[in-house]
DNA sequence: GTCTATAGTCCGATAGAC
DNA sequence: GTCTATCGGACTATAGAC
């Protein structure tokens, strides 16, 4: 056993949320976090770039396993069938994590500075998915709209999920947005090639 | 004439991208905006929340615009058509101040920090639009994926412009990402209702 | 217009694990 | 010895309070 008790990172993540929802973002500073986690603020700062980034571990794990889904897909299927595969393969890790997810969801939704990191990490999921598209042949085009309408899936699904409260998976959810995206485009009106 | 040059709020938007262009967002501080646009640090801070807000007065007049669009579409139309319509007349305005825009990208795509700001207005923009739709009477899950998907092909849309050296419309881009996307849904191994 | 709290950086020091 | 995690203090700039 060494000279400091393990995982301060853990500890400061979960420090940082509970502050930030008894006493909300703004009135939460980063030497309260450091003293409830039993560290100094300099700590904090060793682990976590800025105050918002230590609630974003579990984002930034997000986005590897997305992309791997991505990369490991089979050749056989469409661009948006790759998306639509990652984005509820990718996820599952989150499946049991659903009480803490609804959480932190409650803390972003009352702070803008944090809904715009969870944008920010977002974003990158979405561009990272539409590298691993080229890489795969897709064209640029192709690529960034099967990303960005793919995220914005996943967006909506996990939206719902953490929202709701009966016993479906994050996967069904985001599998249900996907459908609802398909019939919404296959409208009478529109010509198809 | 009064006692100060008129419009400090321009000259500080323009001062401020010139800086972030020049010398990057972290190594410009507010006073030096406030410096170059020939006000004081304290006036800065009276127009704009923030050192980043300074880059958003048309991305707020675009989602009124966005919005009323929104409003004021035929009842005939479906909801993803209602969003293709604003999304693509909403942002007429930006049709003259392509020039202006390109800057502006590239002072977002080197800051992560302005890049944040800019994606949390989009999902405002977003959200603004869903709740718009919602008040035409469409459901709610309808709204959001129709909402969120438009947004992601304004963006793609808007990238492609901004980057782009000819002479086509920042409509006929996002009219494109939204073919793009019909083609992409329109799969052969997806049933259909 | 002045004052202040706090985020975030940079310098280095310390102590255990290997 | 090297590597890694902790801690201390000084410092600038943002942003809000008075």
């Amino acid at each position: 056993m060494g000279r400091w008790e393990p995982d301060a990172r853990g500890r400061l993540s979960v420090a940082a949320l509970d502050l930030y929802l008894e006493r909300g973002y703004d009135q939460t500073t980063v030497a309260d976090i450091a003293e409830r986690a039993g560290v100094t603020e300099r700590t904090f700062f060793r682990h976590f770039a800025d105050k918002r980034e230590v609630l974003f571990d579990a984002t930034n794990q997000l986005q590897n396993d997305v992309v791997s889904a991505v990369q490991s897909a089979s050749a056989e299927l469409s661009p948006m069938q790759v998306v639509e595969l990652a984005m509820s393969e990718g996820p599952v890790f989150l499946e049991q994590r659903r009480a803490h997810a609804s959480r932190r969801a409650v803390a972003l939704a009352a702070t803008p500075a944090l809904m715009e990191r969870e944008l920010l990490k977002i974003y990158g999921l979405r561009t990272a998915v539409a590298v691993a598209l080229e890489a795969r042949g897709v064209d640029p085009l192709t690529a960034r709209v099967a990303a960005e309408t793919g995220g914005s899936c996943f967006s909506a699904g996990f939206a719902q999920w953490v929202e709701a409260e009966d016993d479906r998976t994050l996967s069904s959810y985001i599998h249900e947005a996907f459908a609802q995206l398909r019939l919404m485009t296959d409208v009478p009106h529109q010509p198809r090639g």
